[in-house]
DNA sequence: CTGTCTTAATTGAATGTTCATTCGGGAGCA
DNA sequence: TGCTCCCGAATGAACATTCAATTAAGACAG
């Protein structure tokens, strides 16, 4: 499962460059098949159709984000060092991956995503138990984890977005800034003050 | 403009409701003739293609929603109810037309928008407008206007997201707390309490 | 009001292209 | 001999778009 087939991995990274550029649909097969350095018909050794394709490419590029996740966490650090860490993984990622941004936003807002639904997400769990220890230990307001989690995430896409429009310098100090207002609007201390 | 043959509104409005459930893509031209009561040739006679159809529903809903956000918006109540006013107007124009939201989402992230870019929006022009006053009326953060909007909006739409997914149920007072957690996030007030 | 002419709207079968998928076979290996 | 990986031409279905033909809608003269 780690290491996959080179081809296999090909095939998926070319996918994702493709869709990226011609959008979901106008990446046909042959396509990709050329950009993977491969023949067409390998494809359908690796993938069933075309749709599971677009499925697994999901759930790897899921999966990678879990990996950038998991990897901001120290876990010596304060909740909100980890939470600002957290933040700036997801949009170090996106920013550093547009393509892979893309591809989600694609995706989840597709009919594919009706499909995938039924599937519990592993990050989504990830980022709910975050969420709830910050609720749980009095420094977020109380507010359902699913919706800060949401908010978190969709903060983190949009500034990666701006970005990606690329009219806008975005210096570090405007990030800071940025979560420094994401979190002060979702924690305890300003709730308490504001009232 | 404002009055629209029947058929050409009928077009786009099948369009819209099939691109939510078929995706942009799997929406053949067929099928939009059908949904709209009409030949397929007859959609050839108002627009040049399926593309030109597909940016004009664009162009088309993004002037609801200009229109949207102008009636949210009472000239002599304050900025903060201005604000909390817009944020509304986003969510309840997103949640009461769900194929709306798919469709820009899916519009905004696929190569259409590219070539769309180049058009000056008037909605990004009326947002940033709203942030810049407050701004320079001291009540919220000195940001770009552009991220602060970006930020507003894409709160709004991440919560119209959660909705969607209908998992979760959303009361009036659910609402309330996030555009709060959003307006003190970005007010200058919380920001010279916390520093 | 009626008939004639002109232009716009509408139709849906026919066209040609694009594309996902298949399949028969080849190469390497145990 | 069987197995996995791989090839790429061939197949057939789906689809955007065209167009020759049909109908509706005005416009104007008698």
């Amino acid at each position: 499962m780690e290491n996959l087939a080179e081809k296999k991995k090909a095939i998926l990274e070319s996918t994702l460059a493709l869709v990226k550029v011609n959008g979901f649909h106008g990446t046909p097969m042959s396509m990709v098949a050329k950009k993977a350095g491969v023949a067409a018909g390998t494809i359908y050794h690796y993938f069933e159709s075309k749709d599971s394709l677009i499925f697994e490419l999901y759930s790897y590029l899921k999966q990678q984000a879990i990996q950038v996740v998991r990897e901001s966490q120290k876990p010596d650090a304060t909740y909100q060092e980890r939470f600002f860490a957290l933040w700036f993984a997801f949009y170090t990622y996106y920013t550093s991956n547009p393509s892979v941004l893309c591809f989600f936003e694609q995706f989840v807002n597709s009919p594919y995503a009706e499909k995938a639904k039924s599937i519990p997400s592993e990050l989504d769990e990830l980022l709910h138990a975050f969420f709830e220890e910050g609720i749980n230990s009095g420094q977020l307001r109380p507010v359902a984890p699913q919706i800060l989690s949401m908010l978190a995430h969709g903060n983190a896409i949009s500034l990666a977005k701006v970005y990606g429009i690329g009219k806008l310098n975005l210096a570090t100090a405007d990030l800071e800034l940025v979560v420094q207002i994401l979190w002060d609007g979702m924690s305890q201390k300003t709730s308490e003050i504001n009232s």
